[in-house]
DNA sequence: TTGATTGCAAAGCATTTGCATGCTA
DNA sequence: TAGCATGCAAATGCTTTGCAATCAA
C-alpha cells in the first residue's frame, strides 16, 4: 500500500514522456501531475472529474489543460475516451488494459465492463462481409443492473434515494 | 413514383396520432409536415438537415419545433437515435424497421447497418452472466470502407476530393 | 375557454480557441 | 532565445428553456 511517490506506472510514464518527445512538444509539471492522478484513479472519468482532482494537489492548474492533457493521452495510448449517454466524454485507462465493452444501468448509473471474444470475432466477421476495415468499436448495452432489478421488484414505487454517476437523458441510446 | 399525398405511411401517421392522443398531446400542422419529411427521407438526418428540408415547404417553422417534434417521434417509436461521432444526434427509422447497427467509414462518411442475430445473442447471454437486462444497445465499428480501401490502395499520397458528410474527430471513438 | 404549441431569443453545457504571459529545451 | 504550454475569457456548436402570442380541442 505505501509505495514511494514516482515508483508506479513507470511504463506509463514512459509511454508518456516518449510520446512528448515523438511529438516535438514539452514535459511541463501540469502534465506530470494530471497523468499521476489519471493513472491513480481506476475510473471512469471526466474531464471535469479529473479537474478537481487536480484542484487539491495544484489550484493553479485549469480545466483547459485537464481536457488538452486528456487528449494527449489518448493519442498516446494511455486513454481511451467512453461515452454513456449523458453527453460528457469520459476516460478510462487504456494501456495494459484489455479492449473491453460496457453495460450501463439506467437506474444507479453502475458500469460494467466486459469481454466476450466471441462477440469480437463475429464483429470482425460481419465487416469483411461488407469489405469494412474496422479501427476501432464501440459496444454498449444500457439497461437495469442486478441490484437494481431486485430493488425494484421490492419497493415498486419507493422513490430512490442515491442519484446515479451517470444520468442518462431522456429516451434512446447515445 | 406519383402518390397521393397523404397515401403514404398511413400506419407510422396513426401510431404518432395514437401516441399523441395518449399523452393527451395536440396535432398541429408543424407536426403534419415534420413527420411526412422525416418519413420520406430514408436517411440519416440531423435536426438541422429535417429542418432545412421543412423550411422548403414551409419557412414559418422554428428550429426548435424540429428537435421538439424529432423528441415526440422517438417517444412513439418511429425513430431512433444515433451518434456517429461527429457530436451530431442522427434520427433514423425506426417503425417497421429491423434493430441494425452501424459500421462508420472514417474516410468518407459512409454509414453501412447491418444486422447480426449471433451478436445480439451473444449480448444476450452476455447480460444475463452479470445479471443485467437492457433495454437497449449500440454496436457502433468505425473504420475504412471497401471503397475507400481501395481508393487508398491506389492513389497513395493524394488528398480526398470530397468531403465526407460526417466527419470524425479527432482520435478516439464516439 | 383552456391549456398545449409555437417561434424567437436567451440560456445551458461540454468543449475548443485566441491570446498575452510563462516556461521548457 | 524560440516556440511550445498555460490559464483566462470568450467563442463555439448543439440542444434546451423561458415566455408571450397562437391555436387545437
Amino acid at each position: 500500500m505505501a509505495k514511494k511517490k514516482g515508483e508506479e506506472f513507470q511504463q506509463e510514464k514512459e509511454i508518456f514522456l516518449e510520446h512528448i518527445q515523438n511529438a516535438g512538444l514539452r514535459r511541463t509539471s501540469q502534465r506530470d501531475l494530471i497523468l499521476e492522478i489519471f493513472l491513480k484513479t481506476e475510473e471512469h472519468l471526466t474531464s471535469e472529474d479529473l479537474y478537481w482532482l487536480v484542484q487539491k494537489k495544484d489550484p493553479g492548474v485549469g480545466q483547459t489543460t485537464v481536457y488538452r492533457t486528456l487528449k494527449l493521452l489518448t493519442e498516446a495510448g494511455l486513454a481511451r475516451e467512453v461515452r454513456f449517454g449523458d453527453g460528457k466524454t469520459y476516460y478510462e485507462h487504456h494501456y495494459n488494459h484489455e479492449h473491453h465493452d460496457h453495460m450501463i444501468c439506467t437506474e444507479c448509473g453502475l458500469v460494467i465492463e466486459f469481454f466476450s471474444a466471441e462477440i469480437e470475432e463475429l464483429q470482425d466477421k460481419m465487416a469483411e462481409k461488407f469489405g469494412f476495415t474496422p479501427t476501432h468499436h464501440s459496444l454498449r448495452m444500457w439497461g437495469v443492473c442486478e441490484a437494481c432489478g431486485a430493488r425494484k421488484r421490492e419497493l415498486q414505487s419507493a422513490p430512490s434515494g442515491a442519484q446515479p454517476r451517470v444520468r442518462v437523458k431522456s429516451g434512446v441510446a447515445d
